[in-house]
DNA sequence: GTCTATAGAACGATAGAC
DNA sequence: GTCTATCGTTCTATAGAC
C-alpha cells in the first residue's frame, strides 16, 4: 500500500510551517536579517534545518514570506486606522499609526524600511510602500471630492507622504527618536495636503 | 638605486584613475550596477582589468568612489540652485533641479536612489540623502528666521521633503514620468513648508 | 514492508579577523 | 595575504507514518 499523507499529518505540517514563520518573525524583530540564519530560525522553532527546507525551498523564499507576513499586519493596522473620521482624522491616524508602530519596534521597522536586503525582498518593499500609498490616496481622493482638500493628484501626494514618513523615521530608528518626531510629521502632512488648518500637537 | 616613481609616471597613474572612474560612471548611467562589472569598466576605459585593480583594491571600492563622484555632482547642482532667491525660490529651485536631473537620467537616478546595492554603497546613500537634507534645511531655517515660514524643525521638514522627492521619483523612473510629476512635487513642497501661497504650475 | 519526515552532520562558499 | 568562523544548502541515517 502506497504511502498517503493523512489529514492529521498535513495539519501537523501546516502548524509546523506556522511555527517556523513565527520564529523567523520574532528573530527578525529582535535582530534583523542578520539574526535570521536558517540555523537560528530552526533552533527557535524547535526543528531541524532540514524541516525548514522542507517548508521553504530557500532562505530567500522564507524571508520573503516573513516580510509579507509582517507587512500585512502593518497594512491592516493602518487600514483600520483609516476606517473612520474625516479626511484629516483619517490621514493623521494613518501617519500616527505607521510612525507609532515603527518607533515602538524600531528594529523591525528598520528591517522593513531600510535594512539592506537582496533584490527579491527589495521588490516586496515596493509592494509594501505601494499598499500604504493606496490607503492614503483613497482618503485624499475622498477629501478632494468633498471639497475638503484643494484639487491634487491623490496618488502623487500619497506617494510623497509615504516617502516623507519613511525618510523621517529611518533616522530616529537608528537611535534617538525625539518626542517631537510624530507631531512634526503630522504637521508636515497636514500642511502638505493643503488642509486649511495644519493643527497643532499641543 | 631603488625604483622611484617619477612625477610623470605618477601623473599618468592619476589620469588613468580618472579615466577608469569616468568609464565606470558612464556605465553606471547606462546600465546600472549590473553593467559595472570590472571587465566592462576596464574595457570601456581602454585598460586591462589588472590596471583597474591597481587603482582600486576591490569592486566595492571602485563602486563607492563612483557613487561619491556622481553624488557630488548632484549635490553641487542642487547647491548652486539654492544659492539665490527667497526661500520659496530656493526650495523650488532645489526640487526642480533634483527632480529634473533625475527624470533626464532615469537609469542613473534609479541607481543612486533605489537600485539594490550592497551594504557599503547603501551607507553612501545615507550620506547622499543627508547632504540634500542639509541644503534644504538651511534654506528652511533661513525662511523661519525671517518669518517667511511658520516655526518648524527645519531638519525634520527637510528630511521629509527629501523622502517625498525620492519616493515620488522612483515610480516614474521605472517607467512613466508624467509631465505633471515635477509641478505636483513643487506644489506639495510649498504647501508642506507652510508657504502662504502654494503657487501654481501654470 | 515501504516510503516519508526529521534532525543534524557534512559540504562548499564566503566574509571577517588577524 | 592567510586563516578561521559562519553561512546557506545538501545529504544521510533514523524514527515513524502508512
Amino acid at each position: 500500500m502506497p504511502y498517503r499523507r493523512t489529514e492529521k499529518t498535513q495539519a501537523r505540517l501546516d502548524s509546523q510551517r506556522g511555527e517556523i514563520l513565527a520564529a523567523a518573525v520574532a528573530l527578525l524583530a529582535e535582530t534583523g536579517y542578520a539574526g535570521c540564519s536558517m540555523a537560528a530560525v530552526a533552533a527557535r522553532a524547535g526543528v531541524g534545518t532540514g524541516s525548514v527546507y522542507r517548508q521553504f525551498p530557500s532562505k530567500a523564499d522564507l524571508i520573503v514570506e516573513v516580510f509579507r507576513e509582517v507587512v500585512s499586519r502593518e497594512i491592516a493596522s493602518v487600514e483600520a486606522a483609516a476606517a473612520q473620521g474625516d479626511v484629516r482624522e483619517r490621514v493623521v491616524a494613518v501617519i500616527e499609526t505607521f510612525a507609532g508602530r515603527a518607533l515602538k519596534a524600531p528594529r523591525l521597522a528598520y528591517a522593513l524600511l531600510a535594512e539592506p536586503v537582496d533584490a527579491v525582498v527589495e521588490a516586496e518593499r515596493l509592494v509594501f510602500r505601494r499598499a500604504f500609498r493606496e490607503v492614503i490616496a483613497k482618503a485624499i481622493a475622498d477629501g478632494v471630492t468633498r471639497g475638503l482638500l484643494p484639487p491634487q493628484d491623490a496618488e502623487a501626494t500619497a506617494a510623497a507622504l509615504v516617502g516623507a514618513g519613511a525618510e523621517t523615521l529611518v533616522g530616529p530608528l537608528a537611535g534617538n527618536g525625539g518626542p517631537d518626531t510624530i507631531p512634526n510629521l503630522v504637521t508636515f502632512t497636514l500642511r502638505a495636503l493643503g488642509s486649511s488648518d495644519p493643527g497643532r500637537s499641543s
